[in-house]
DNA sequence: CACGGCGGTGAAAGCCGTTAACTGCGAACG
DNA sequence: CGTTCGCAGTTAACGGCTTTCACCGCCGTG
């Protein structure tokens, strides 16, 4: 049960996570100041440690929200799918990815920068988060090989330094049981998807191209042929 | 003929630039300040402003000096092969600029990661050793392609809006005559290649795996095959 | 030799995070 | 109902940060 004053506070720490957002948004990361979100929300700077204990805790903060609200947009995209329909559902995931990514660049930054180091007494609740998006991901990864297999490499033709890591992999964290190629094929798609995205969100491919959105679908066509996907363009 | 005045002053500027530099790989991005540098180098903070209009000028010279560093690594790797072997000049420079990578992460962080935004009298100093950089890998690119030519989409297959940016970018920026699928094939290499690379260096495949070696090593066997370049394993 | 400009200083303004002491006010308990 | 306790908030202050300003000594040039 809660109390009144419990659901009070809650209230304050959601208006501190908006407003540390709205700031980071409206000015980028080094406005995101104890004294910025203080002020604009008429109060003092010391009144926010009532909340978290740190500047760095609150941003951590703030960034299990975001992942949470990245997670959610998956989720979105994930539904406006039928069910059955496999290959959409990995190209939308993807494209929504990339579409959030460069709709909000300064909070895909602080997801997918360099990391701020160091935790709270939350201990983990970023992290938390961001494992739970990673997971939207690769569930719908595994998924897909489920219903729809794709040809796999045997464990004998993986290398052996990759191939132990895979294997603790999953079963330390995953404890599933698939092929150990399903999660080398995992890797390798996610690290292709999230590499041209955080390029194209940092502006390293604006030195030669001004829209990379036609060089992301033909990854996408890559990919997809690849999975044995049947790749359909965009709607709009 | 420089006189005895800007010979000091050279020297000086390296000086600031080398314990900048020095901070930032021994205590992180956030402690490079001037006052920790002109503490450093036994000066107070004003007088750094004889030499930089403001901090961030000062990074983005910091920024340069490293992009030229890593140029000369690269360079370094090329002719440690002999003449002749392409596909050996290939794997080492890819394989040197992950190394690079992973033996200065916090570099790497300055120079890949989400960039410092605003220029100064420099006027872009930093972007000109930025793009000396992309042109040692790019010109290697084509250079293979020249003597080896691999196969390349034509024109007609390539998406139109991609394509007139490939244009532009060949006319405007390269002033090379090539056929465009040569340019887009360097695309896609360069961003699986940087992509892998920056997702390691950020931590953003721990959650998986303590070692990427064996994943980049995959996709240099990839990226081999679509280049008709003979893969050879690196050497320790 | 005089002097002007360059490299340096200290002080100060205005940010920042963080801590400490203090103050009401609402809720809980006797 | 009255007391008390704890929580949200304040002000003041410390130390560090960037940046500007006024000042000063010295070196090289004319």
């Amino acid at each position: 049960m809660k109390s009144r004053r419990d659901r009070l506070r809650e209230a304050t720490v959601q208006e501190i996570t908006g407003t540390a957002r709205r700031i980071l948004v409206a000015e980028g990361p080094e406005a995101v100041t104890l004294r910025a979100i203080a002020r604009e929300m008429g109060m003092t700077a010391p009144a926010l440690y009532r909340y978290f204990g740190s500047h760095g805790e609150l941003l951590r903060h703030v960034v299990g929200a975001i992942f949470t609200e990245l997670t959610a947009a998956l989720h979105d995209a994930l539904q406006a799918v039928p069910n059955g329909d496999m290959s959409g559902k990995f190209l939308a995931v993807s494209r929504r990815f990339r579409h959030w990514a460069l709709a909000h660049p300064r909070e895909y930054a602080l997801l997918f920068g360099a990391p701020v180091r160091g935790r709270g007494h939350d201990e983990d609740w970023a992290e938390e988060c961001a494992r739970e998006f990673g997971w939207t991901f690769l569930s719908l990864f595994l998924e897909l090989w489920r219903k729809k297999p794709f040809p796999v490499v045997p464990d004998e033709r993986i290398d052996p330094v990759l191939l132990e890591q895979l294997r603790s992999y999953r079963e330390d964290v995953l404890g599933v049981d698939l092929p150990l190629g399903v999660i080398q094929q995992f890797l390798k798609c996610w690290v292709r998807l999230q590499g041209s995205v955080s390029l194209e969100v940092f502006g390293h491919l604006e030195f030669a191209l001004r829209d990379a959105g036609p060089m992301f679908e033909l990854m996408m066509r890559e990919i997809s042929s690849e999975l044995d996907i049947t790749y359909r363009p965009p709607e709009p």
